[in-house]
DNA sequence: TTATAATGTAATGTATACTTAACATTTTGT
DNA sequence: ACAAAATGTTAAGTATACATTACATTATAA
């Protein structure tokens, strides 16, 4: 399962969900869906995510095992 | 433009296609378009092929700017 | 307190990631 | 040289990422 810190990290720099969308080229609702866990986005997008919120990419995104 | 170095790296570690995508859970296929670079996966397939890969994310896949 | 900004969330539509199937070409091993 | 494996590639279908619109709730600032 696919974890991610792009809260905490918005958080951080400041930005609103508005904000990050229009520096990473998607709406907001994209950014709170990928927030929520709802998806998982493209590297793409994964990479600019990176750049605009200053932290590598494996410390932003990781897959967890499920518990069973 | 998203750039990888997944031919590379899968012939560095003696995977056919079919080894890599059965190790990642995709097709071949899906495998020969992401090294054509005719699409950008979902970064839980980038990470699922950076661990096989034994490679850190951002030195498989990383956006370069477009010449015009 | 009241207006405004920010966020949550849901529905519907579009673009694209990924699958399946098929066949041709290239590479590898005997 | 020949067979088998690997790769290239294309078409058509399905799943899902992402957009758009809309409205409700929560947080922030004057």
């Amino acid at each position: 399962m696919l974890k991610n810190r792009v809260k905490e990290l918005r958080a951080r720099n400041n930005f609103t969900q508005s904000d990050l969308g229009k520096l990473v080229g998607v709406t907001r609702q994209t950014i709170a869906f990928i927030e929520k866990g709802e998806f998982s986005p493209s590297i793409t997008l994964a990479l600019k995510l990176s750049k605009e919120l200053k932290e590598p990419l494996e410390q932003i995104f990781w897959l967890e095992e499920e518990i069973r």
